[in-house]
DNA sequence: GTACAACTTGGAGCACACTCCAGGTCAAGA
DNA sequence: TCTTGACCTGGAGTGTGCTCCAAGTTGTAC
């Protein structure tokens, strides 16, 4: 008999890959955000590659600020198929726009957190200066 | 008398300045995270344009971030004066490298929801074309 | 002076996203 | 065969960050 390359994971595996831990994995199973995993003759989760590369691509909705039942609804719109498409386009293109705006946000920030350090190092060398701007949250 | 200009906010004032809501203020003050407020005579609370601002730079770090308990070490230090300088700028310092990292993050995922539009305006187009970049995460 | 709104406090409750646990099954090596 | 450990399920518990409430006080407009 030809040993098969394997072609599925464990949830160690999976856990591994995407970088969530095995609990974390069953309970996105469990609420309905991941699909119900294919299962061993013995009842063990198997992911294929794909299904793998499906939960990194949700990590990443998710760091970047989807909210679990947004990213479920994502999901469940894919399972009723080709009639959602326009309706997951409009999604993405949603949160796509907020990543947009998330990005202005820490742009300016780290702006305004520059001038800080600056201030807060001309104080450091000359502590006579008393510069307002190392106030605490200012 | 001299109407003297009124140089103080009410809490109402400070939550539509700051963008928090009035619970949000007193919880912050009750954790410790912002310092005891000023007082009216009969004990409300009245705020400086000084510290507005410094409670905007305070939702300007959460918001980038940083967790409460994290704003409060950061408050306290800076009520331990200028022996904490030092400190404060190294915590300045990684936020901002934080910061950083996480705009990279934000432009990568930018890009891959970007890929994912492409393709799923494609198929609208011409639904026969069955992409596998639709996937529902991927 | 009498409403009514805007505050005050302490403390309870809640939503979100995990995280842990008990008690059981299954697989593989010594 | 026995042990070890990876996995299973259902459900309880936890941390963070609010959010709401009750009961009381104060300020203002009529």
């Amino acid at each position: 008999m030809i040993d098969n390359a394997k072609t599925t994971s464990s949830i160690k595996q999976a856990a591994e890959f995407t970088g969530l831990t095995e609990d974390t994995i069953r309970y996105y199973e469990k609420i309905g955000l991941l699909p119900y995993a294919d299962r061993t003759a013995s009842g063990r989760r198997a992911y294929s590659k794909r299904r793998l590369e499906g939960m990194v691509f949700l990590t990443r909705l998710k760091s970047t600020g989807m909210s679990l039942e947004e990213i479920k609804h994502f999901q469940k719109l894919y399972e009723q198929g080709e009639t959602s498409l326009a309706q997951r386009v409009s999604i993405l293109v949603e949160h796509k726009n907020k990543i947009e705006n998330e990005i202005g946000r820490l742009l300016e920030t780290q702006r305004i957190i520059n001038y800080k350090i600056d201030n807060y190092n001309e104080v450091l060398v000359n502590p006579d200066i008393n510069n307002t701007a190392c106030d605490p949250i200012e």
